[in-house]
This record gives C-alpha cells, sequence and structure tokens, in this order.
DNA sequence: GGCTATTATTTAGCAGTGCTAAACATTGGC
DNA sequence: GCCAATGTTTAGCACTGCTAAATAATAGCC
C-alpha cells in the first residue's frame, strides 16, 4: 500500500487529490442523508430551492447550468418542487421558449427556516467559487473524509 | 442574507459546517462523475472493490457497514462486481449463512491500475478516520466547494 | 434432540437522480 | 414566409438506496 500510494504520488499527484475528495464526498453525503429527511427535500432539490429563492427568477437552463446537471434532469427537480408548491413557473414575457421559475412564500420560508437551512445556506456560495490549489485540496479531502467518518 | 447568515451562525455553528460540506460534496461528485467512467464502475461499486481488496475477504454485512449502505444494497453492488468479475463469492466454512466476498486477480489489476486508483485509494484510509474539530470543517468545506466549481 | 429465537443474506418493489435521444414550440435571420 | 437555432419537455434507460418480507442457518433452551 505505501508503495502504490508513493507510485502514485510520483505519477499523477492531482489524481491523488481527486481520488481523495471523491471518496470522501461520498461517504459525507450517505452520512448527511438522515438529515436531509427532516426537511422533507431530497438534496438536489433542496440544492435547487436554494439557487432559485438567491437568484430571483433564473430561467430553467440557468437553473440546470447552475447545478451542474441537464435540462431534462432539471425540469423533473422543479416540477417535484412545483408540485410541493415551493416554486412557481411563468413564461418569460418576451420570448415564450423561456420558463422562468420563482419560489412561493412557501419555499421561501422553508429555506429560511431551521433545518433546511442547514444544507441549502451554502449551495449558493458555491456559485461563486473557482480553483483551488492543490496543496489546498489535498488538506480538504483530508478534513472531509474526517467529517464522513464522524458522521458515522 | 447577511442577516440569515448571521442569525444562523449565531443559532448553530455547527449546522452551517454540515451545510457547506452537503452542498459542497454533492457539486464536487457531480463534477467527479465523468472521470469515473474511465474506469467503466460507477462510483458505489469501486468504492466496494476497493474495500474489499483492502479487506481480504470480508463478510457481505461488514462490507454494508463499512460502505455505510443496508445488506440489500451491498447483494445488488456486489452482485454487478461480481457479474464483471471482479469478485468471487463463497460461503464461510464455519457458518453457511455467512457470504464472503474476495476480489479476482482482475479486480486487484482494476483497482491498482491508473484511474480506477485515483478513485478508489482513498476509500480505504476514511475507514481510519475521525471527528476533526470546528475549524478544520469550516475550511475544508471552503475548499471543497472551490474544487467542485472549479471542475465545471 | 427438537423447537424457537436470532442472525445473515436475498428477493421484491418503490422512489429518486441523472443521462441521452428525440419531439415540440418559439424565435430570429435571410 | 421559411429554416436553422434555441429552450424546454417527453420518453425511456441505468443506477443507487431504502424498507418489508422471504429464506436459510445457527445457537440456546427445555
Amino acid at each position: 500500500m505505501a508503495s502504490r500510494r508513493a507510485s502514485l504520488a510520483a505519477g499523477d499527484p492531482d489524481a491523488v487529490i481527486a481520488d481523495r475528495l471523491h471518496s470522501a464526498a461520498i461517504h459525507l453525503l450517505r452520512g448527511l442523508r438522515r438529515q436531509d429527511d427532516r426537511v422533507g427535500l431530497t438534496a438536489p432539490r433542496l440544492s435547487a430551492l436554494s439557487v432559485i429563492v438567491h437568484a430571483g427568477s433564473p430561467t430553467l437552463g440557468e437553473l440546470a447550468a447552475a447545478e451542474q446537471v441537464r435540462p431534462p434532469t432539471m425540469t423533473r427537480l422543479v416540477a417535484a418542487l412545483e408540485a410541493d408548491g415551493l416554486v412557481t413557473r411563468h413564461a418569460d414575457p418576451h420570448d415564450a421558449r423561456i420558463v422562468r421559475v420563482r419560489a412561493t412564500a412557501k419555499g421561501r420560508r422553508l429555506l429560511d427556516s431551521g433545518r433546511a437551512q442547514r444544507v441549502a445556506e451554502l449551495a449558493r456560495a458555491i456559485h461563486a467559487l473557482d480553483d483551488a490549489d492543490r496543496e489546498l485540496l489535498a488538506r480538504a479531502a483530508t478534513l472531509v473524509e474526517r467529517l464522513a467518518t464522524g458522521l458515522r
């Protein structure tokens, strides 16, 4: 194992960093999932709602780009939020092809209230970030791993 | 937003940390998914294979616990790895209820070779970690967010 | 020594996410 | 007015994760 790690590090240090973050993130999400249950929304829906509240009335395509999913996936996420009365959709007055999404009072309330906030608050900040340097990345991986394990 | 963030931080700083990591992890995994494709295994399968190779011949239940999923989920993951010829299953000689899983040479080769290693290497280390302190956690969240966004 | 409770795994079926391909509607340029 | 490009939706797939219930085998008890 030590030799493998050494050869890996020598061959491609960036790959090592990516690996570490990947596994850490998988375990973190598994550990956090039960917390999501308290809001009654899955993580992708909560994350999308957060972006909608933050952005005002983004188009469906903007939303998909912000959340890094394809348009059909966002169509379905928005449909679910709409079915829960958390958002509404309406055509853009200048371009009938475009669908704009807005949060309802209920949607904003959900996002503001306790548990939802826990998961949603930072989804917004993520959109403003850029590449981190290698050292910071390696340290981040270690920290996330510890958290994921700590959650059990 | 500033006021909300302030009130949140004042009310429950731990919740803020959890939120940040959660969103960061979601976006990170989305960004890394395309890298997984190169090995031909999904992340949960690769992660399970990594634990199997590392552990030798864990039982299905041990594997489920290590990966933090329920036994039925692990049954299916192992079945998929077996179908790909990456692992084999056999009954425990002392207790016929138990199924032990072992990696094949092909499975070990896959894990050792290039791209697979990228994702699999750290899954093992995660099991040895414990809670990180608050400050480290907050910094980790920021770093992971940056990475996730940087990946696209 | 056979009954019973417990333990380990599997089967069945559901909900959710994410994808691509293709359909559809609308816009804008020629 | 036609045609290509743009934005969204529909259809259908693969995968993960869950719970509930079935199945199989062990271990304890009388």
